[in-house]
DNA sequence: CTGTTAGCGCTTTCAG
DNA sequence: CTGAAAGCGCTAACAG
């Protein structure tokens, strides 16, 4: 058994509550704290957070609710929302959903009932409901790089359909014509940059007929079968839009098999940078998100909530990206 | 103020013991689960687990003390030990040590406190004394991926040495001499790698002058430095070794850069396999780990010490990798 | 600054 | 099968 604050005051004489104090940065006399530190020492003590949180009610923990873990996008972002957190002493407890809404729903009761804080979620589902037990425990939520439709929490992303709009112009000016996209239509941000492109070409009075327009899930598989496609048409497009990491790499993937080369074949724009993606050759211009800004502003929001310190309604954040340039487009 | 236990006990009428029994799935008169049921809904109650922790002593929880939690590698891996965790009922508290000893230590004694029934680590430390607070609570550890020099626990990992060692044939076998090594030094599998290198040139007779030997952390600037300064020799070697995910992405990107080319000009062997590598022109040959696998076992390790099912001694359990061919070799 | 006491929400004897 | 009561380890009044 590991040694509780009752071995402490029995092996100091001195009550709970100055150990207590104690333990919570308060002041104590300087022959107590020595003995305290000393008995804390030699019993190994370390607070049990469950009692301590079962009284205080609070736990010090966020509960970071991540559509999947694998994601190597979401992998920077937890890194960055993690630093932050710790630097206000905040622990963060992260939970999979697998890309699946039943996951996630459990995920959610489960932070719930672990007593977090408060919750940064990248969902799963475009729909907000799976989020009720959170409102009903009025634990505060904070979505990051995805929005939900129809419920009201702060989110924090990029303003996904006018990014898509401004990359676009880097294909569009270069005197395209005929450019595809490959899109997720399962979430929020695959949508609105689908929508985006589509702003796009309709500005400049180009037409996208129906098979230069593929769309599927949030997955390398989706990337790679949309550029066999595209590839395999009889009137091939010069340049296709990619709308995320993982359907850039399936397309990447396809296009290698193909033997088609980028830009000579075909013109190549894609989203989410990321280091590895300048190993290839060509360097693909990619659509850049901040990172760092967004979890060190979404950790800033709901910290705000938990503490009280703000009654403002919800506010969407949206930030806006860099275009990376590369060699993957060519000027007609 | 969410709802407890005791207003389910007044809605209904029951005793605390029977709604108890009814929420750990003990037998309750059909009647009675009607009601209790009927109350949950309506006040939404959840389970505190805080309370729950506090009286059994057990959270279901494990704790995953990871080095990075944004290399893709701890990524993958995490995706498959809560897939496991998941189907045994139990949930994964996540920390991530951004490579830092310091804050593994802090992260430890948080997982300690936050009462997790176990703990998998991925270590950024290579001396073990930074677990010694698990030690102190008997909170059972299984290492992953990488070993400690001076500790006795569960390890799931592959075999890092006879790995390399086998992969290093390709090269060999294909007339290579002249053969650098690109490795990290500061944990246990740059170390083993390297050995398993040394190994192989050692058997084939071939002499690794020291200017060959590229040293460092794990990290894509090793590889990317190391490449360059390998390339950058009058006398170049004709094949490289990268020992990992990170290194030999720095070592593809300072090859892009440098304009040379594999495998004509230089021929490549790299560690950990990752989709985004099939992405790349050429394909380099790769050594890749049974993540799902390792995920598993380690999972299967660790209940087993939770459960006390068993009372063996720790053990090693090195699982063998694949060697995922390319076209990055040349034959000389 | 220190001590006493009540109680956070739950499980778990032990009776009935 | 159900109920009463004790207690998990800690904090938070409050009194001294």
């Amino acid at each position: 058994m590991p040694a509780t604050i009752v071995d402490i005051k029995e092996k100091t004489g001195l009550s709970l509550a100055t150990i207590s104090k104690y333990l919570n940065g308060g002041n104590v006399l300087p022959e107590n704290r020595v003995k305290i530190e000393a008995a804390i020492k030699e019993l190994h003590y370390e607070v049990n957070e469950l009692a301590r949180g079962l009284v205080t009610n609070r736990t010090r923990t966020v509960g970071l609710l991540v559509y999947s873990i694998e994601s190597p996008f979401s992998g920077m972002l937890l890194h960055h929302v993690g630093e932050a957190l710790r630097r206000n002493g905040y622990g963060m407890l992260i939970v999979d959903s697998c890309d699946d809404e039943e996951v996630e729903r459990k995920n959610v009761r489960y932070l719930i009932n672990k007593k977090v804080d408060g919750i940064i979620a990248l969902p799963v589902a475009s729909k907000g409901d799976f989020l009720s037990p959170a409102n009903n425990a009025h634990v505060p939520v904070v979505l990051m790089d995805r929005s939900l439709s129809d419920a009201q929490y702060d989110c924090v992303r990029i303003d996904n359909r006018k990014s898509t709009y401004y990359a676009m112009k880097e294909l569009i000016s270069r005197n395209h014509k005929k450019i595809a996209v490959i899109a997720s239509e399962r979430e929020y941000t695959g949508r609105e940059r689908f929508n985006g492109f589509m702003d796009s070409m309709r500005d400049a009075g180009l037409d996208v007929p129906a098979d230069y327009q593929v769309r599927g899930t949030h997955s390398i598989a989706t990337g790679y079968n949309g550029m066999k496609k595209l590839l395999s048409l009889k009137d091939r497009p010069t340049g296709v839009f990619m709308s995320n990491y993982e359907i850039t790499l399936g397309g990447m993937l396809a296009m290698n098999e193909s033997g088609f080369r980028s830009p000579d074949d075909i013109s190549l724009l894609g989203f989410d940078d990321q280091l590895f993606f300048h190993v290839l050759q060509p360097q693909v211009y990619m659509v850049e998100q901040p990172m760092k800004a967004m979890g060190e502003k979404a950790v800033e929001l709901l910290l705000k909530r938990i503490k009280g310190t703000t009654d403002e309604a919800p506010m969407e954040i949206a930030m806006s990206t860099r275009l990376q340039t590369g060699n993957s487009i060519k000027t007609l």
